[in-house]
DNA sequence: CGATTTGTTGACTCTAATCAAGCGTAGTGG
DNA sequence: CCACTACGCTTGATTAGAGTCAACAAATCG
């Protein structure tokens, strides 16, 4: 279904050093990528993937972990009836498909054209079982995904609206906090996410601007008009 | 608002052998209870909580792990506009509270009058530190919560039946596959577990019992009638 | 045993899904 | 340059499913 197109022509970045890109989630995450990442050693090939290309499907062996560098990746199931739900986001400076076991669990895909760098989860391992602080930062991340499974579980149980503004402030606050939010991802990558249609999340949108609670700039530009309103809808 | 009710009368049973209890939940997490309680320098105190008694409550220190001995447990955290959502629900041999950070991320009450065993956070972590396979097996523990907690928001995005289906079935495979389960837990617990209304797991299973597909010999007796129906509503 | 909690059922409402049409933008080719 | 197409997004009309409100039945507890 969707095109894998991954070029070898970007693997000169491998030499780059991998700092820590600014504005890209969560403290601890950046922390872990810059334990798991930093060291010259453990990083890996970098790849560019293109715009729906599939990184990983689920039941793979999992024998890399990523962490992306520019654009944007979704992960997420699909159910038996056909539907997707996709279980996050992941900015630049985020890690993913770090598993205990050796398969798996979700699928991943670039949402844009995106940069990854891949580390061997065999070394990642080997260094765990050396290095008792690389396990507890390996603890760490499972634990910080742990949290955002939960609170992606509380989301789904509010009303549309919740759901939206919810995920608003959620992409607000990861792209550093600016008013404006550039969205990398389409209305049906929202949908699946939040567990609703495009069309409700569309229709709330347009009424979040009727309320002059934010203005749609462009259709993946959003601006953040009133955000004590916003607050107060997330409750 | 719950009364907590622990008394000391039952301290005595901390000098039995903790062994696992039998049909009690996922099998790694039997291992790993083996693991973290299975020595007796590392067990603590049992203790009896009443029905509907406090364990620990949302932002407590986390200064203890614990385990199901006898009796149910549930974990959950209350919404701000009052609503609470039903996390999980630990069973004999389940292991709750274990936290990376300082704090209990959730609450917890025991469901009926259960028998919990302690174990303190710090022994657990100092014990990590020195042998990495406890480290891995911690690690281990969070990543089959994280699985859970992901399970548990692939179900919120069904429909009613669906979500009730798969709570039946969860519960009759981890009360070791009988086709009759007994439920501890009341429509209440369940209702918030799923995300729907007592009236609605209500109407769902009267309708499942009008189709043949279970039995309802007592308000919390629920008899599995045709397996492949449910496996197949289950989808 | 009465009292209180827990569970079921009915009538009605409301939110979000579905079905369907149309708009806007970007890319393609004459 | 302007059709032409394709895709993503919005909007409208209607429906379906779960929530709400209310009454009552059953089970449990003191």
């Amino acid at each position: 279904m969707h095109a894998q197109s991954t070029t070898s022509s970007e693997r000169n970045i491998s030499l780059r050093p991998l700092l820590p890109v600014p504005g890209a989630g969560l403290r601890t995450e950046r922390a872990l990528a810059h334990m798991l990442f930093g060291s010259v050693e453990l990083a890996g090939i970098p790849l560019a993937y293109d715009r729906s290309a599939e990184i990983y499907g689920e039941g793979e062996a999992a024998d890399y972990v990523y962490k992306v560098i520019t654009g944007a990746v979704r992960t997420y199931k699909i159910l038996n009836d056909g539907r997707r739900q996709i279980n996050a986001f992941y900015l630049p400076g985020g890690i993913f498909g770090l598993e205990l076991g050796p398969e798996h669990t979700l699928s991943a895909e670039a949402i844009v054209r995106s940069n990854i760098v891949m580390v061997k989860r065999s070394l990642v391992l080997s260094a765990a079982k050396r290095d008792g602080e690389i396990a507890r930062q390996l603890w760490s991340m499972t634990a910080s995904e742990l949290e955002v499974a939960r609170k992606h579980a509380l989301l789904l149980v509010k009303s549309a609206q919740e759901r939206v503004v919810a995920f608003l402030l959620e992409m607000s606050r990861r792209m550093a906090g600016t008013s404006s939010v550039e969205l990398p991802m389409s209305r049906q990558d929202i949908a699946d996410y939040l567990g609703l249609t495009i069309e409700t999340v569309s229709r709330t949108l347009t009424q979040l601007e009727h309320t002059h609670t934010i203005e749609l700039v462009a259709s993946r530009v959003i601006a953040l008009r009133n955000m004590p309103r916003l607050s107060l809808l997330n409750s």
